[in-house]
DNA sequence: GTCTATAACGTGATAGAC
DNA sequence: GTCTATCACGTTATAGAC
């Protein structure tokens, strides 16, 4: 688990990780500028310069804080089949975690570092993952297509939290919005078995 | 045409405009975070009260500034049929002027008043014109996808930068993201004509 | 009486001294 | 590691010019 921090002298690991610990809480619930460096170090009950002596700067805090707090790895899991619905209903109902996580960063990619990162992860984990795993000649663009695609669903739940989706049906948010996603993952006549009803 | 403001005292509205002005420049080339008040005071050659003094706060300087930078209204223009490529055709091409301007906006969207002004555009300028001329049961639906996923590749281009994107083939992007478009506006079996070559 | 300029305040981020 | 100083920023109060 420990990289390269020898265990002994660690009793500042624990002061890095409760400000790590506060600056999620703090960040993910009131954005970046909302929280201030002061109030990290309150909650984590140190003094407030050894928070940037830590980590470099508030934006570096930010994007290492963030980077633990959402769980973007298993959300494009499974086979390409039938993935669409199925990113889309991880999207629809766990509205509280990664798709909040996800709208701070973007509300905050004003700042460089937030913006690179930002950029990054979409690459990393959305692009790349699928662009692989597709066939067909446009199978990249298709990747990219499709992260903006998701990019735009999560826009409207976490950016400027849309009002009429939330109040949509969720099945057929899922499938009509899903079934697009859908389209540019397997683009041959690829009907997704339709639920009853 | 006037309605409370005497015409007689407009010495103040030159300047009004030259803040105006610059603050447009500078918002969208820097972005709201790395504009200040003091730079688009220097700009406009004023001082910096003033330029609070005449719209309150550097949040509704922003939001005014943004207003007459993008123009958008054209941009749902025409019928129905085919529109889902010809926005993407706008939003491809003319990269510079409202697409710069969108970014700039959801950026600095973890600021409320540019949020509710984000969350109001989209629904005033995106949603509701389309809604009210789509027709089957889940058009209201639809047409918060449609702006969804049109804001999902605005994203791309603006916010985080999509560096393939813009190396990508126009056409096939035009093409592919355009009709994943045009199937939430005519969801009916409705092949768009494909332009040869 | 407006519109403008000078000065000052509070806050937040960061660097340097113990 | 902790504390203090400094700097920039947005904003407000107040005095001056037309």
């Amino acid at each position: 688990m420990d990289e390269h921090a020898p265990p002994r002298s660690d009793r500042s690991a624990a002061v890095k990780e409760a400000i790590l610990a506060a600056a999620r809480t703090l960040f993910t619930s009131q954005g970046f500028e909302g929280t201030g460096i002061r109030e990290i170090a309150a909650q984590a009950e140190v003094n407030h310069a050894i928070v940037i002596r830590h980590f470099g700067s508030k934006e570096r805090l930010f994007v290492h804080a963030i980077d633990g707090a959402a769980a973007w790895d298993s959300l494009l899991d499974g086979p390409l089949d039938g993935l669409g619905r199925r990113v889309m209903s991880a999207v629809v109902e766990g509205r509280d975690e990664s798709v909040r996580t996800f709208g701070t960063t973007i509300r905050a990619s004003g700042r460089p570092e937030v913006h690179d990162r930002l950029r990054e992860t979409i690459e990393r984990l959305f692009v790349a993952p699928l662009a692989e795993r597709m066939e067909g000649p446009d199978a990249v663009l298709r990747a990219h297509l499709f992260a903006a695609q998701l990019v735009g669903i999560l826009s409207a739940f976490s950016v400027y939290s849309d009002e009429y989706l939330g109040t949509a049906d969720p099945a057929l948010l899922i499938r009509t919005y899903g079934d697009g996603l859908q389209r540019l993952l397997t683009p041959s006549p690829h009907p997704a078995p339709s639920t009853r009803g």
